[in-house]
DNA sequence: CTGAAAGCGCTAACAT
DNA sequence: ATGTTAGCGCTTTCAG
């Protein structure tokens, strides 16, 4: 059936060690029994099994990696680049999609810890609750690295993120450079970091701005689409409407360019809009949306070498907060300059 | 650090079989002591050594999954699908991205062979070398479910792909119930199936309805956006002009769609499309392109049950190539009625 | 009902 | 330079 070290090693009268040095390139072995090692670990068409050296050295070479729902464009993004520093690092990845449930989430972490996994690379959606997995991971001193959203808990730990609170700002300053001064926002669930901090850049780029923030131009959705729809909508019924938005998700984008289409209001000659996380790979969406973009790859590709340094040197104790820079791309959905401000700059 | 099964036992001064029986609720365990063992496990936070169990039994409960290209909607879906069968079953998937590289292909599957994997579901891109890897998988009785594309190997294999020879027929004839004669296609690599059987329907749709066959009007590209441009540019030059494109890929069909747009002509009103997997998630491209789907996610679910079937009963030994069914979503950019034609039909 | 013992396939002292 | 041995953590006969 399989073949093993011991039946390579029966088959030449030798040791199984002697065979295991010449598969591992260990130690010295006399060149004339290595090449006949070798030739029969081919003729014999041997390949080792690696569930069995993880047992002996304590280490699969395997890292998991939860997000929330893999469909979405930013976690496949992710997953690549972290398979992508990985991979040719020599590990492997086990992919668990938690559906956005906090419980499945536990269930994969314990799973993971079960599958001796050297680390892991987590998107969590369970943001507020201790987590008794978490706690067990870090006690086994297995690497864990936060990406897209942090939990809070009382433990320090290793995350890369973007500064959402920065993007929120470069977005609404764009905004604001173009003459718009009535600026709405729809953000994503406070409890949740991104949702935070984009609100937070929002009003601090008003307040830099000598803008008065007016709270009814703040509404908070669920990064679902119809939360986006449903927010624009409402929006839209206020007396001095806005000339602008700002929102925070991508489906929530799409969801408020909706609302703004069917209430027969053209983008961006009557209100501009700037997005989050739009990828048209398509290119055919019209106007094209600008859009706040983090780059997904490089977030998964920093992650996956922060976990490396994590299991290569014990030393370095100190938890790390790596935040990436948000771009803004302008594409069409605000305009080139809309001077529809009754104030001048 | 860790604890284990022997660490409880020594505690409670019991063997470990005895520990085993009771974390694996095995054969008959004097209910005292099984309480007893029970709470044990419980305060010192044990959890089972999946590795060492794997070992054991010869078993992972661990797939592997290789796709060409993580980022591409369709595979994404088709994990979603996967992984939602599978892990509800007590499976871990470990995922793999070749980039579309066959060599890299080939070392993932030995990779995961070494890592005992009970079965793998594979998307090759080695349509025609024999592999290696592969010859290894089957000799080790380890299941592989093709999906997508289908080798052209000797052996027999289980696959599960949809009826692409129809998905052209039913987008073909669904243009020529619009009144369309002037045809044109733009289909795939010949090599991969998904691309020669694309083109076989075509034909076959054209010449059921007795429509002689331009061969001028087939154009054969990679699936990707470039060929996609570049073959309806120059289908655009053609004297006697198409008034209908059936593209079988989604980034071709972009492509197609802009070089339309860039020769100034209008969709559907000059030019109907009809595309082939065209996931628009924004829903705002417009017009939306009427497309042939598939259900990736079924796809997966589906694949991933013939896989749990195989790892199952060992019995059934045939071979089985699991066709679904494609639709065509009839969206906007086809038009509804357009009479253009000059012959009636 | 429970324990002892063997062994899954491999690695790594230690000994020769 | 090679072999012997123990053991990673677990399951599972086989005895008792």
């Amino acid at each position: 059936m399989k073949i093993t070290l011991k039946d390579v090693a029966e088959k030449l009268n030798i040791s199984v060690s002697t065979v295991s040095r010449v598969v591992n390139n260990k130690s010295y072995v006399k060149p004339e029994t290595r090449e006949k090692v070798k030739k029969a670990l081919e003729e014999m068409n041997y390949s080792p099994n690696l569930v069995a050296r993880s047992l002996k050295n304590k280490s699969t070479k395997t890292i998991g990696i939860i997000v929330p729902d893999i469909s979405e464009v930013f976690f496949t993004y992710l997953i690549k680049g972290v398979d992508d520093i990985l991979s040719r690092n020599g590990y492997t990845i086990i992919l668990s999609d938690t559906g956005e449930n906090p419980e499945k989430e536990e269930l994969y972490l314990n799973l993971l810890l079960e599958k001796q996994i050297d680390g892991v690379i987590l998107a969590t959606v369970n943001v507020n609750k201790e987590s008794k997995a978490l706690d067990r991971l870090f006690n086994n001193n297995i690497p864990v690295i936060f990406v897209d959203n942090l939990p809070n808990i009382k433990r320090n730990y290793d995350s890369v993120i973007i500064d959402n609170s920065k993007a929120s700002y470069m977005a609404v300053e764009h905004l604001i450079n173009l003459g718009h001064r009535r600026i709405g926002i729809i953000t994503g669930k406070l409890e949740e970091t991104t949702g935070y901090e984009r609100l937070m850049g929002y009003r601090k780029a008003l307040m830099d701005n000598g803008i008065k923030i007016d709270e009814n131009l703040i509404r908070v959705g669920d990064f679902k689409e119809k939360s986006g729809y449903e927010n624009m909508r409402s929006l839209l019924e206020i007396e001095d409407k806005v000339t602008a938005m700002y929102v925070a998700s991508s489906k929530m984008t799409y969801g408020a360019v909706k609302a703004i289409r069917d209430a027969g209001l053209r983008i961006p000659e009557d209100i501009a809009v700037v997005g989050f996380d739009i990828h048209d790979n398509s290119g055919l969406i019209s106007p094209a949306i600008t859009t706040i973009l983090q780059d997904e790859e490089s977030i998964g590709k920093v992650a996956a070498e922060l976990l490396l340094k994590r299991l290569q040197d014990e030393g370095e104790k100190r938890y790390q907060k790596i935040v990436l820079e948000p771009c803004l791309e302008i594409r069409e959905s605000c305009g080139y300059k809309n001077i529809k401000t009754k104030a001048s700059k």
